[in-house]
This record gives C-alpha cells, sequence and structure tokens, in this order.
DNA sequence: CACACCGATTGATTCAGGTCAACTTCAAGG
DNA sequence: CCTTGAAGTTGACCTGAATCAATCGGTGTG
C-alpha cells in the first residue's frame, strides 16, 4: 500500500509492447539533466512500467510538485469533473516537470509511454533541498521560465492554429526544431498513440489521422509506421505551423 | 525616444473612454501586492493611457520578465507571424505577471485597457533584486507557480472546452469564484470588450455575444450594459463550465 | 436635439472538425 | 498459418462555430 501522498495506478492490461523497441529521442534542453545528481539526494525515487501512472491530487491540493524523468517517456494530463481530458505534455528522459497548484475539480496524471524511472520532489522535499543548496533557486527560476514558454507554446496552438496547423507544430516540437536548428529532413519515432497526440492537440483521433494523410500526401512526411514519421520538409512544416515569413506560401491547396 | 529595450505604443485614435468610470476589481490574489515597495526599487516604471501598449520582443529575446501592475487593467497577448493573435491574460491592479523568454516569430505585448501605472524588471534586474534580497526567491517561485496554475487552468479552457463552457468559466474567472468562495449573486464590471474576451477564449466576438445572450435568456446571467454582467446563478456556471460534480444536469437544453 | 461612429447583437449561410461506422493493418499467441 | 483484438485509417454525414451581412444601441459631437 503506498503512502498517502501519492497514488500509483497499474496499466489496466499487462500487454507487453512495442515502445521499448527504438529509444525515443529526448526533446530536453541539454542542462536540466546536469541538477539530477541533487535532485536526487531529496527526491523520491519511482519505477513506472509502461501504462502505470500516478495521480497528483488530494493531499497534494494547492502544493507544486517537480517531477525528473531519468528515463523512459511520459504523459502529464489533467482530468475534469466530467471526465474530459487534456494531454498538456509529453517529457523524455533528462526532462523536468514542474506541476502547478493543483486545482478543485481537477486531476492532474503522470502516465508512463514506456518503462520508466523518474523522481518526484514535493513542495517540502524542494524547501529541503533550497534551503541546503541556495544556488539551485536560479536553476529553478529558468526551470520554470522554461515551463512557462513550453505551455505557453502550446496554449498558443491550442487557443488559434487549426488542426493542419496543430499537427505541423506538433511535429516540428518533436523533432526539436521551434527554434529552427537541424537539417531539413529527419526521420523520428513517436512513442505515443494517436488518441494521446489527439488529446494533446485539442482534437479527435480521426482528424490527426486525416491530417497525417493529407501531409504525406503533399509530400511533407512520410509514415514508415504509425509511430514512426520521416520529416521531408521541414520548411512547409513550419509554414503550415504559421511559423514561419513566408506562411501562407505554402498552404496544401486542394491536397 | 525611447530606449532599445522597450518599444512602446499609443493608441491610435486619442478617444476618451467609460472605462474609467467605475472601477474595475482586482482578481489579485492578495500577497502579491505586499512585494511591491520591493520591486519599486529595482523595476522601472511606465505609465499607459487606455490603449497605449509596450511589447516584448527583439532585444528580450531569451529573457524572461516581471511586470507588477500598480494601478489599472491591461490585457497581455501575442502574435504569431502570420497576425493571429491571442490574449493570454487579463491583470489587474496588485497583480504581478511573468512574462516566459520569448521565441522567434512571436511577439508578445501588453496593453492597457485603463489607465495604467505599471513596474518592468528584465532579466539582469530580477537578478539584482534577488541578490540583494535572497528571501524573495521563495515569493518569486509562489509567483511562478500561480502563474503555471493560471496558464494550465487556461489552456484546459482552450483544449477541451466548448464554447459555452468556456465563457461560463470566463466569467467565472472573472468572479475570482473558481475555487469556490463568494455569494451566489454578484456583480461585475468587464473592463475589456467582446474582442477582448473572443481572442482570449480562442473565438470570435460574434460567438461570445450569441453565448451571453443564451445566458441571459437561461436566465443565469444579466447584462445591464455591454460591460456590467450580474451573475444570477453561480451554480448554473460552475455546471456550464464542468467544474461541478453534477456536471451536465443544468446543460441548457433547447434553449 | 440630430447626427455620426463604433461596438454589440442578430440572422443566414458555410465549413472544419466531430461523430458514427466500416474496413485495414499489425502484433501476439495458438 | 490462422485467429484474435486493438489501433489506425477512410468514408458518409452532422453540428457547432466561423463568416458575411444587416441592424441596433450607446456615446460623444456639432
Amino acid at each position: 500500500m503506498p503512502p498517502s501522498d501519492y497514488c500509483d495506478r497499474w496499466p489496466t492490461s499487462g500487454r507487453p509492447n512495442g515502445y521499448q523497441r527504438a529509444k525515443p529521442v529526448s526533446c530536453a534542453k541539454p542542462g536540466a539533466a546536469h541538477d539530477f545528481p541533487l535532485f536526487n539526494d531529496y527526491g523520491r525515487p519511482l519505477n513506472l512500467p509502461t501504462g502505470a501512472s500516478f495521480g497528483v491530487g488530494g493531499d497534494h491540493l494547492g502544493q507544486s510538485m517537480l517531477v525528473a524523468v531519468l528515463d523512459g517517456v511520459v504523459k502529464g494530463y489533467i482530468e475534469m469533473a466530467n471526465g474530459q481530458r487534456l494531454i498538456f505534455g509529453f517529457r523524455f528522459a533528462g526532462d523536468v516537470l514542474l506541476i502547478p497548484p493543483s486545482e478543485q475539480h481537477l486531476f492532474l496524471v503522470i502516465e508512463a509511454l514506456a518503462p520508466t524511472k523518474l523522481l518526484r520532489l514535493n513542495d517540502s522535499e524542494l524547501s529541503r533541498l533550497r534551503a541546503s543548496h541556495p544556488e539551485l533557486d536560479l536553476r529553478l527560476w529558468e526551470m520554470s521560465a522554461m515551463e512557462l514558454a513550453r505551455i505557453t507554446r502550446h496554449m498558443l496552438r491550442l487557443g488559434c492554429m487549426d488542426a493542419q496547423a496543430r499537427i505541423a507544430s506538433f511535429l516540428l516540437e518533436m523533432r526539436g526544431l521551434l527554434n529552427g536548428a537541424g537539417s531539413n529532413r529527419a526521420s523520428l519515432w513517436l512513442p505515443m498513440a494517436r488518441q494521446d497526440i489527439a488529446e494533446y492537440l485539442g482534437l479527435k483521433p480521426e482528424t490527426v489521422s486525416r491530417h497525417f494523410s493529407r501531409l504525406r500526401e503533399a509530400g511533407v512526411i512520410d509514415t514508415p509506421t504509425s509511430k514512426h514519421v520521416v520529416v521531408k520538409d521541414r520548411d512547409r512544416l513550419l509554414a503550415l505551423a504559421g511559423l514561419s515569413d513566408g506562411a501562407g506560401d505554402f498552404a496544401l491547396n486542394g491536397v
């Protein structure tokens, strides 16, 4: 029986799965990971098999929490009282996740998409950490600024992009390319299901599937398998996401 | 000519306006404001007449910024390269606003909805402040956690609520009631235009107007004037926003 | 007071994405 | 190899919000 300050849930079916067969590429900014040794002394470790999750709520109401993903991939989602859910982000090995003080009527869950090792620090563990390592305050500030930037970008997707643009922008985020680095062509492995992408982008799985197909037919991407996407034309994706100066020139007219 | 680290824009028309005739009620959590004396020693003050704005971008790329609203109301919005814009929040006297490091292709603007006094602290001013007042680190951490919670709630609105729910949830936020305090009936003043509400909620002004009308016909609110809303039935608003346990029982069927 | 202007409201129509259902693909296990 | 089941894809249709357009209403001005 786990202690009352967290709640762990195991996958409903013990299905073995294919996630492990390719190592997901991390989207972590380099620089987060080097604080991990310190977190390690103060945080509580947790191993989650694929599909397992832990919820933040109940006793955590009003507390914030820091989660460091040592290995694996997780999705984080919020569930509303009426059952609606929204995935607010995916985090890969090396990423840090700051969970804001939770709200009444909302329940926040972190679920593993592959076997995952992580560390959790709640408010009191964090304050012990910052008491003995005041130099970390600046890093924590930077992390929360990054988290804020990340979620702001996502809010923009949800607030003023159509389905096509959301998906283009999602693929670019998964490539870690939103700020322009990297080559035009790249192959990437998506550890999450279409359903997850849909819940992340505020769409339905059918819509995600349709737009993947459109992008494939337009020659912007290839989809050798459903979880393996080859980005053939990054510039076109940028334009479709409305992030390029020449946006609009690249619309998939009539496709 | 203003220094290059900010850019100020004045209202296009010098229209006198009615905003001043009722003092907007602040949504600030008490507790933010008592740090203002400290901010005052390190921040740069700025007065904005109604409709004036300043932009964060250019030289600020990669910097975060703290803005303390001493008096007035502002809206903060992000503009994408293609001209789309999303208002990410409104801030009232006593509120603090943390602006995340900006992104390429995005431009962030703070615009006054009424004559406004504010303080701005950029990265270097913030680090001077935290160097001489290390006790503030905890407050800054709390502020960023609050900001994260706020924007997460908004992301939820945009990601998985329909127009009706977004508007119900918006009205509740303006009442400062999202966590359940206050009486069932309340009168509130909205300093922003329908267009602003629409850009905040990812809708069009016509849609906002229609749903205000629906809520009025259903007896949930009254709208004596377009900027003055009387909430007659908070519980019904909560249900419509999907935040009550009995959600759904209150749907405006056939209205 | 009459006028002009701008925002808000309402109505008619269109369209992107949701819904529902059929079919395909693929991995696991006998 | 066949069976099974779950995820993904595709098609037909529907609906909620956007769009386009007309009207209303308050505010400031001559």
